[in-house]
RNA sequence: GCGCCAGUAGCUCAGCUGGAUAGAGCAACGGACUUCUAAUCCGUAGGUCGCAGGUUCGAAUCCUGCCUGGCGUACCA
């Protein structure tokens, strides 16, 4: 907050210098107003100079000097300037408007760090998109995680957000799938059966099929067609799928069913528009996307000769149907593996009349399961993976949800079941509720003692002078940015590492002062600023979905 | 072969889209509980930012070429 002001009166010094003939405008938009990365280098600093003098053919530290002339003057915001290295200009900022974030902190209380910058855009986040042959694994998690957090970040900073799971219950897995419930069911009625080739190994088409003989016994082992194999075995797993989310607290505004896309004639539409307008032709009996067009290349095809739609064709027609439901922006979450799909639907979309750009997709690499310091390898046929509700059991549901966010997506995930199991007792999450936690000891402390509910009083407020103190007070002032920037960047593993920074500083000052002394006019000071951060750091837990517990 | 992602401390990872002296957490070592919660803090140690060039006042960050790992490269999803 305090940084875009600082923007603010540099830009009127570059203007105002450009006035003064100092300077061309040709630097416009061309300088930033950074934090710096040391001690005694101000609160913020600017590079100004350096940008005009590489334009203007001048000694940097000339023109700074005339920068800070200029800066100086804005008293009320800034309290001195200093010329430093090549020609930074270094900032610091008068104490007193750190000290009056306090009051405007505790007044906005749950708003504060929510922004309206998003107001008005309607966006989709497609996430998860399992189709429903098993219960959600590993992988799964981290991009429902990701997804979830995602969604919360854009819905804090204004943005009417729509949730969407994609499953597909028709195909040559579900079959699979049937086929395997079936084998079990026979195999558990003490039949003859045969497991399909690539079948579905899980306990839980074990558990399915008893499930089946609980409910018709043994009226189905003559039965030739697999659909009611099928259909129990979806209706098992979506419920398994549907209360692994709800367990790490995450609701769908709406499964959209694949299938329905047949039903409505929608693919049969997109195949047609494509025909009329000349991107597809016939080959070897299968019908081809020209790709290339889009430069890609070579073409794909997206009805085989089987007369089968391949997946790009539902793909495609379930995107155009997301344009049609008029959604300003479309984010995808989508695992590393599904990256070859990316740029035909693109390709697909822009050749339905529909802008490309609007679509984000976020990718997210991997996630490595070592268990005794070995990789875990999964896969969803085989029996050995962990399923995400395993590790809710194990961890709990707050550090699963704070580790799937630690790392951004472009990264692997490495996640070792022992330490995880082990370190539960200090994982980073305590760390950050912990400090949570103590805040609200503090303040509970203080109700005990006869202090009133803290009241912000400006000139007691002077008495917050130690520098732990200024640098928590400037801490809290980036949270709305960071926020802003986490949430437009698509990137929660940012108010993660803003969580623990700002925790680490509340640790560190609370080891070192104490906030309740006899020195009354300081405590009731600091006890406001107590209260300041206990908004921010529970803000912050709120925004990615984290509890904040009072006492731990 | 081609495409995408990654390569930063012993390990796991940040690094604000080009800034000043490279950051955190684990792990290691040494300290701090008669105190608002020690699930904490303080200190020490730890680096050729994969390699080599290039762009400029300035590069972990941008461009090129290699090396290594992951994921793709289907008439699977």
């Amino acid at each position: 907050m305090i940084r875009s002001e600082v923007k603010k009166v540099l830009d009127d010094c570059f203007a105002h210098g450009v006035a003064e003939g100092l300077w061309s405008d040709e630097a416009a938009g061309k300088f930033t107003v950074e934090l710096p990365k040391h001690e005694g280098q101000g609160d913020f600093s600017t590079n100004l100079a350096l940008v005009l003098a590489g334009i203007e053919k001048k000694n940097p530290r000339q023109i700074a000097q005339l920068v800070a002339e200029q800066l100086s003057s804005h008293t009320d915001l800034i309290a001195r300037v200093e010329i430093a290295g090549p020609g930074f200009v270094n900032i610091f900022i008068d104490h007193d408007v750190w000290r009056r974030l306090i009051p405007k902190i505790i007044d906005r209380g749950a708003a504060f760090g929510k922004s309206s910058v998003g107001a008005g855009r309607k966006v989709m986040v497609e996430f998860v998109s399992a189709n429903p042959t098993g219960p959600l694994s590993i992988g799964h998690g981290r991009q429902a995680i990701l997804g979830d957090s995602i969604a919360r970040l854009l819905e804090a900073t204004g943005h009417d957000v729509f949730r969407e799971y994609y499953y597909n219950d028709a195909g040559r897995q579900m079959r699979v799938l049937g086929e395997s419930t079936r084998a079990r069911y026979l195999e558990l009625l003490g039949e003859k059966f045969t497991f399909p080739e690539d079948g579905y190994q899980g306990e839980y088409i074990v558990d399915i099929s008893r499930s089946l003989i609980d409910e018709q016994g043994d009226g189905l082992k003559d039965h030739a067609d697999v659909t009611p194999f099928k259909e129990q075995a979806e209706r098992y797993i979506f419920k398994d799928i549907s209360s692994t989310l709800e367990r790490m607290g995450i609701v769908f505004d709406n499964y959209y069913n694949e299938h329905s896309l047949y039903e409505n004639g929608l693919i049969d539409d997109v195949v047609a528009e494509l025909k009329a307008k000349g991107y597809v032709y016939e080959q070897d009996n299968a019908v081809w996307f020209k790709t290339t067009v889009f430069g890609q290349e070579q073409d794909r095809v997206i009805i085989k000769s089987s007369g089968e739609p391949t997946y790009r064709l539902p793909d495609m027609a379930y995107h155009r149907e997301k344009f049609r439901r008029n959604f300003d922006w479309l984010v995808n979450i989508f695992g590393s593996d599904h990256i070859a799909t990316v740029p035909d639907v693109l390709a697909g979309v822009k050749a339905l009349g529909y802008d490309p750009d609007k679509i984000t997709v976020v990718l997210h690499q991997f996630v490595t399961l070592t268990r005794d310091g070995k990789q875990v390898k999964m896969s969803t046929r085989k029996a050995n993976f962990i399923t995400v509700d395993e590790l809710l059991d194990e961890v709990g549901v707050d550090p699963v949800r704070f580790f799937f966010m630690m790392r951004k997506a472009d990264s692997q995930l490495e996640f070792d079941l022992e330490l995880a199991k082990k370190q539960s007792q200090e994982n980073p999450v305590y760390y950050v509720q912990y400090g949570y936690a103590r805040l609200c000891a503090i303040l509970r402390q203080a109700t005990e003692k006869g202090f009133a509910e803290p009241q912000y009083d400006a000139d007691e407020a002077r008495l917050l002078t130690e520098p732990e103190e200024l640098k928590l007070l400037q801490t809290m002032s980036t949270f709305p940015s960071t926020i802003e920037g986490s949430a437009l960047e698509l990137a929660p593993h940012k108010i993660i590492f803003y969580l623990m920074e700002l925790a680490g500083q509340l640790h560190s000052y609370y080891n070192k002062h104490k906030v309740i002394t006899d020195d009354l006019p300081l405590s009731r000071a600091r006890l406001c600023m107590i209260k300041a951060l206990q908004v921010v750091l529970k803000n912050g837990l709120d925004i990615v979905g984290l509890s904040a517990p009072q006492r731990m």
